[in-house]
DNA sequence: ATACCGACCTGTCAGC
DNA sequence: TGCTGACAGGTCGGTA
């Protein structure tokens, strides 16, 4: 379901509800495509867990896991215990990462809910907290994945929005594919899809089956000034909701981001009335309008 | 190396 | 009412 606006709205709605709290039993369906670790391992590694941080890189959601420390529910990492341990000895003692990941592909969400509310079909993993909620992974489509690592994990690709100009732009120089397939490429941006994409391109005014290596200076300034200006707003309207989005209480964002092409095939252009066109673009559903994008 | 295209899944909606 | 086909926010692996 989410881009990278969408995904931001659902880590800082978790960051708020359960960083500090303890993962006491885990339950997974049976379902092998949706784990890229083994249910097995995915237990070991988080049960008996403390959720320490959450983060957002591209669409991945990362949590910290925490081994050690007894949990105090509610609260912050207990910082005085580390900074003992960092006094106590010059070599801080060895720790392994341990980080639980998720992607939720399409139609994945991320719930956190009392135990006992109905558990909605395509439920794939439960997490039990000591605070007596549960934390489930719902995936109708199962496009998701979940997994967890013990190396501090990374992905590919800038953020689009703490990347510089000159950087942004030479992300497209010398490259043939058409621009809208160079916006999605998860190698180049990390946290683009296909809504912000048509989006951005829309209010650059660049076509979306230009090849991103002709793109002009100028153009290339105004992709990078639409792209950042488009995610800021969609994150600070919550994402955009659409058909199954819900955050982490199950609501649906209270503030619909309001699409200017994005679904709007057959209506008339926002900026000059002609009517907005739908192609393929990269084997994804592309909008455009023909006049004011060249 | 790069780029396209089908495959992976289930649900919904329009049209007949 | 019910069937069929198109389409859906993403990524991966095979092929050209």
């Amino acid at each position: 379901m989410p881009e990278l606006p969408e995904v931001e709205t659902i880590v800082r709605g978790l960051a708020r509800r359960i960083i500090g709290d303890r993962i006491d039993s885990i339950w997974t369906s049976g379902k092998p495509q949706t784990f890229k670790s083994s249910p097995a391992e995915i237990a070991a590694m988080l049960e008996g867990a403390r959720l320490a941080a959450v983060r957002r890189m591209g669409k991945h959601i990362v949590f910290d896991l925490a081994a050690e420390a007894a949990p105090v529910l509610g609260r912050a990492p207990q910082l005085a215990q580390r900074r003992g341990a960092r006094c106590g000895s010059r070599k801080p003692p060895a720790r392994l990462t341990s980080q639980w990941i998720v992607h939720l592909g399409m139609t994945g969400s991320l719930l956190l809910m009392p135990p006992d509310a109905d558990v909605p079909k395509h439920t794939h993993l439960v997490l039990r907290l000591a605070s007596g909620r549960e934390l489930r992974f719902v995936d109708p489509r199962r496009f998701g994945r979940t997994w967890v690592v013990r190396e501090a994990f990374t992905t590919p690709g800038t953020e689009p929005l703490d990347v510089k100009l000159e950087s942004f732009a030479g992300l497209f120089r010398g490259r043939k594919t058409p621009i809208k397939s160079a916006l999605l490429n998860q190698k180049l941006l990390r946290g683009i899809g296909n809504i912000y994409a048509d989006e951005s391109l829309f209010r650059a005014a660049i076509r979306p089956r230009r090849r991103a290596g002709t793109l002009t200076r100028d153009e290339l300034r105004r992709l990078y000034k639409s792209v950042q200006k488009v995610l800021i707003e969609a994150i600070a309207a919550g994402g955009t909701s659409i058909s199954d989005y819900v955050d982490s209480e199950g609501e649906s964002g209270l503030f619909q981001v309001r699409l200017r092409v994005y679904g709007r095939t057959g209506e008339p252009c926002v900026r000059c009335g002609t009517c907005l066109k739908r192609i393929v673009v990269a084997g994804r559903g592309t909008h455009y309008c023909p006049t004011c994008q060249k």
